[in-house]
DNA sequence: CCTCAGTCTGCAATCCGTTGCAACTCACTG
DNA sequence: CAGTGAGTTGCAACGGATTGCAGACTGAGG
């Protein structure tokens, strides 16, 4: 039903061949045939099929992109900035879900990789070993996570818990709680890094509680641990986290900022939403969808010319204050 | 680089063709000849290709799914559940977000329609015309919205309030607030003629507060209209607002629910995380993504067999209770 | 007038599965 | 022993676009 080449060729008066080319490679064909083509083009409204271009050009036009959990509001930012990019440039984003399964994700991996010019993968669980086996049957760029000669867009969480540090440390907490996030994760072993050399740095107490689900019940969980150090302030490996840590501390009745200071990371929607609002380093999670597409289009059009993950140009957090901290209370006596 | 058919073919010692049957018309090939090729099959690890097949089937064997925008939780669910369906049967989804600008969604939709069997559309906001003229280039599933002759999957919103009713009632609730939603909205308008019939039915006094944007700050912004109606119970369109409102009464110094009852709809995830947690009316959004596919399947395969929109399978809300709605208090005097 | 380079265009092969049709085998019937 | 039919398999065309190669045409130069 929909035209074809060969109709637009026809109309037009050309070969097929002409048509394709004035269409991909214009400066190759004649100022008024082009234009003959064009007119014919946009009378059938013409546009090729997808499917038939890259039978033999062997690319699709499209990328895949893996999450563990659509519904976690920092992935469905992710897929937003993402989104947004690869629209720019004409390309469909085919978007799976693993919910939170490692063991899914292999096989899912496999499945688009055919169906794909390459994937952006948000993949805390998976192994490095796994990753690097995916990339060798296509294009890919985490996010998120850094896997030896592979590329990556990861944010910068040293510094991060550096702007953490100085923000608690000018409210004068000198004792500070860090709620870690799950071991394996890439991103909760570098803020843990990183919050301890800042707090070192600034002769700050830092003590460490457990590691939980980077989730509110996580969260809920974690509280009166958090509570039981005797810290004024407390950073939580995420916003999930630390609004799960205000629930609690609401209902014991400890008042926030008032008695303790919570700080988030991250910086999801429903951050401002909580009461009180939020304090969290922002992380930027569109930018880096964005430039996970970026950096994809680039590795799919100039294969080798693409620098592998560089730590220095991981994309920075920016601290946003709101309500959640304050000043370290005075020590009673 | 990947195995074809013929690689198949030449290493089993058959036809291509008696390859491609014994992959997609089993019993149309003997029994051995079959072994042997599934072991061709096996030993190169060959799987189809999509797009060639595509090209002479006509189906890509992939679907479409728009919403407004990714990062707001009931649309997340939907894409959650849309996404666990899908893969089931080996369809892989395109996901798209319109940023809530309808201006996008015509050339959106056009795009992806020629790369799909079917599109999922969750589209508050298109108009019926725009919407039919998509159903007739390809097959469309609507979510949350009736258009005459199209195939949707709705929410009984008159049940839904006839619930929300019911509950405040309970509590002793006589006046009661309603905040809603934009008034282009389908289901905000239906959901105010559920609550307006089911506050009639019950001699309940309904107030009705202007209409506002489906989100926390059209929740902050409704709040003190709510309050200045002076209702005992506020319902508001959806989760977002009711978590606006909650936010703006605890900012005001108004306790919820002993001084206002507040009741949401949708029970997006936040909803359990708000302070008070948010009494609401769940409706089954990951049921309805997933229903919108199979529906969208059988669409795709038995084209005419394929029932309208009915009214009588709309999906119904289930009350949730908690904090947030309580005992309407005693008149003071 | 012929040659040669340079432009533009068309032919035909190709990408990889699918499928209508024909052919062939084999067993069984009449 | 010819004939019928079921069960299998192969041939070849097809879907829609891309592209290497060759041919056509133009204009310039000899």
């Amino acid at each position: 039903m929909p035209a074809t080449l060969r109709d637009v060729a026809r109309l037009a008066g050309v070969s097929p061949s002409t048509v394709s080319r004035a269409l991909s490679l214009p400066d190759m064909v004649n100022v008024d045939t082009r234009a003959r083509v064009a007119v014919a083009v946009e009378r059938l409204s013409y546009e090729p099929n997808r499917a038939a271009r890259g039978l033999i050009t062997g690319r699709t036009g499209n990328v895949g992109l893996v999450v563990p959990d659509v519904a976690n509001p920092f992935f469905a930012s992710v897929v937003k900035g993402v989104q947004a990019r690869a629209r720019q440039d004409d390309v469909a984003v085919f978007v799976a879900d693993t919910d939170e399964e490692p063991a899914v994700e292999a096989r899912l991996f496999r499945a688009l990789a055919k169906q794909v010019d390459g994937l952006i993968l948000c993949s805390p669980r998976s192994s490095a070993e796994d990753l690097s086996a995916i990339a060798a049957e296509t294009n890919v760029v985490l996010i998120n996570r850094g896997v030896r000669g592979l590329t990556g867009i990861i944010f910068d969480d040293e510094d991060a818990m550096r702007q953490a540090m100085a923000h608690l440390a000018a409210l004068g907490h000198r004792r500070i709680a860090w709620v870690s996030g799950p071991e394996a994760s890439w991103s909760s072993q570098h803020r843990t890094a990183g919050l301890r050399a800042a707090a070192t740095a600034r002769g700050v107490e830092l003590i460490e509680v457990g590691s939980f689900a980077p989730t509110y019940e996580g969260g809920v969980a974690a509280a009166d641990q958090a509570v039981a150090t005797e810290a004024t302030a407390v950073v939580a490996y995420n916003d999930l986290i630390a609004i799960g840590l205000l629930s609690r501390l609401h209902a014991r009745g400890i008042s926030v900022p008032d008695d303790l200071s919570v700080l988030g990371v991250d910086d999801v929607e429903m951050s401002r939403m909580a009461i009180p609002a939020l304090s969290t380093i922002r992380m930027p999670q569109q930018r880096a969808g964005q430039i996970a597409v970026e950096t994809l289009l680039g590795l799919i059009t100039m294969p080798e010319a693409m620098p592998p993950l560089r730590r220095s140009n991981a994309l920075t957090g920016e601290l946003i204050v709101r309500n959640s901290t304050g000043p370290a209370p005075s020590p009673k006596g």
